[in-house]
DNA sequence: CGCTTGATTTAGTCATGCCTAAATTTGCAG
DNA sequence: CTGCAAATTTAGGCATGACTAAATCAAGCG
């Protein structure tokens, strides 16, 4: 008797994982990596991973000892909780005046208990916004998710204007930092020459130059924009 | 090695249970009652209540065969949750329109996932507000509750005007029903006699008296007020 | 090609919370 | 005071989802 389909929490959170692990290229997620991100044992994932390749509709395609990917109904389901998040992010802020590196952790809560009906009134009420406040684009309720172009920090080369477009989130220290600095999606900026190993100096229009430590730039997506 | 707190979806609905089916009186509540209103076996009750009062800060005083009662922590905490469910209908109903017939199922989930924070910025942002949309009483956070004086409507006095108190928001139809017949927290009315096999005759203010089915209105209270 | 090493899977546990079936207790009628 | 029926508890299971320890697989190296 193959399970239905069903969702709780933890498939939720392992179906984000392999969302955001698999990258653009939708590559195959190892349970290590899943392990790792989700802060559980490898063998705990394992488990996981059969029970949502059994599934009656499968969230995931397993190979053992191979990986997963998700499935057309996995995809649709990270996408949605995803959609969840962020629009929970963006009301938090707006509406409710959370500061930008406290709604996370709240928003990670809430997403998997919100109803579609909630989910389109929080939406209307927003007027459909296409961002978080980390800039982190919001997948339409179809399950398409606007373009990304943008590039790590690190990779964008020197003397040329950019346009902070995204911080993580996972950080809220990190996004302190950011705000104390007036790194916030928007904003210009200029990536000056300096000895590089991860750290990165950035120049934000007219101020003087700041080093970013590594473990903050990696988080910080940039695109083209004066 | 007692178990130490933390609370969950099941445990706070327990609590809140034992809460509702105590009165103000703070009778002990039997198994049996828990397992009707929580739609589960006795059993399972019984196995629960040994864990609610088995903790290290137990939430219930238990002797078996004897039915049981919350301690101040239990208390406490099924204050809270109502305090969030109540807050959240109030929410949901100002700020996202939801009709009144529907702010029920959405906080009923999530009343156990916001974060003491975040119900502070609802009551804020609701500016600390005493009922909810169905004219219950919202807990204040030291776990005050507002006098109750009301009685059920089918116990009011005929010929003497009372103000509609509330109405239970356990029966969508029937919140539907009362919002038809305009019977909404603080319309006044007049109750007509009539045959009483537990419906009442009332009538608001200028209108044809309308008969209320008796699961209807049984989930009315009624007070004093013109 | 065989081996070592790290990644992965299997096997067996545990806690939560629900269930059924089988005691057992209680309380009320006669 | 007895005994039955209803209420309650015990005993034994199941599903979820995590963990540890012990296989087992795979991949690169010599």
């Amino acid at each position: 008797m193959t399970k239905s389909s069903a969702s709780t929490e933890a498939v939720d959170d392992y179906l984000k994982a392999i969302l955001e692990l698999s990258g653009p290229a939708d590559a195959r997620v190892t349970s290590n990596a899943l392990a790792a991100h989700l802060s559980i044992r490898a063998a705990s994932v394992t488990g996981m991973l059969q029970k949502l390749a059994a599934l009656e509709t499968p969230f995931v395609l397993y190979e053992k000892h191979r990986g997963v990917r998700l499935s057309p109904a996995g995809r649709r389901r990270a996408l949605e909780v995803i959609r969840h998040h962020r629009l929970l992010e963006r009301f938090l802020h707006d509406v409710l005046d959370y500061p930008w590196d406290e709604v996370h952790e709240e928003a990670e809560r809430l997403e998997h208990y919100i109803s579609e009906r909630l989910e389109d009134r929080i939406a209307a009420r927003l007027g459909h916004p296409g961002h978080d406040p980390h800039g982190h684009p919001i997948p339409a309720k179809n399950g398409a998710v606007a373009e990304r172009t943008e590039v790590e920090l690190s990779r964008w080369p020197c003397g040329v204007p950019g346009t902070i477009s995204s911080v993580s989130d996972r950080d809220p220290a990190a996004l302190r930092e950011m705000k104390r600095l007036g790194l916030v999606p928007g904003t210009s900026v200029l990536i000056e020459p300096g000895a590089r190993t991860g750290s990165v100096l950035v120049r934000v229009a007219g101020q003087t130059p700041t080093r970013l430590a590594p473990e903050i730039a990696a988080g910080v997506l940039i695109g083209e924009g004066s």
